[in-house]
DNA sequence: AGCAGGTTTAGCG
DNA sequence: CGCTAAACCTGCT
């Protein structure tokens, strides 16, 4: 099947947004907004996330397909899944939550998340401070900026 | 086999 | 308190 991309332009994040899918979704990235874009939505996971980032959806309705990936990441990114809007865990929780002390491997698994947001990996800190992330640290913050604000 | 990663803890100055 | 160093575990080359 055709892969068809979408562009949507996320307020909060001052970021430009790229959700890629064929008959389902296939990624999900944050692209520098250093040229202008041609916003296009077709694809329903583009509308959930357009109302996500104006705060007015807190869960999202479609399951990314992540069968592709190892055992372990699947039950890092399911496990990450469980993760109630605003709030938040440390990496050492996320790992005794699947049995583990792979701390330092559920962080490498989060960063190859193919699905940021939908996954809420953001939601996953470092212990002592915000820890890090793949598609930028500024876009962390703000998301959970933006899921703060729409929590309480 | 070896390395690096979105960590963590312990140890030292 | 701030910094370095070693240990955890998995995925990739």
């Amino acid at each position: 099947m055709k892969k068809t991309v979408d562009i949507i332009f996320a307020e909060p994040l001052d970021s430009f947004v790229k959700i890629e899918y064929d008959d389902k979704l296939i990624s999900i990235d944050f692209i520098k907004p250093d040229k202008l874009l041609k916003e296009k939505r077709t694809h329903q996971a583009t509308f959930e996330l357009e109302e996500y980032f104006l705060g007015k959806r807190k869960r999202f309705t479609f399951v990314p397909d992540i069968s592709g990936l190892s055992q372990f990441q699947q039950k890092v990114l399911k496990e990450t899944l469980k993760i109630d809007y605003g709030k938040i865990i440390t990496y050492s929780q996320l790992a005794k939550n699947i049995k583990s002390n792979a701390y330092r491997a559920v962080g490498g698994s989060l960063g190859k998340n193919p699905f940021p947001v939908v996954i809420p990996c953001h939601r996953v800190v470092a212990k002592g401070g915000i820890g890090g992330y793949s598609g930028g640290l500024d876009i962390k913050k703000k998301l959970l900026e933006l899921e703060e604000k729409h929590s309480k």
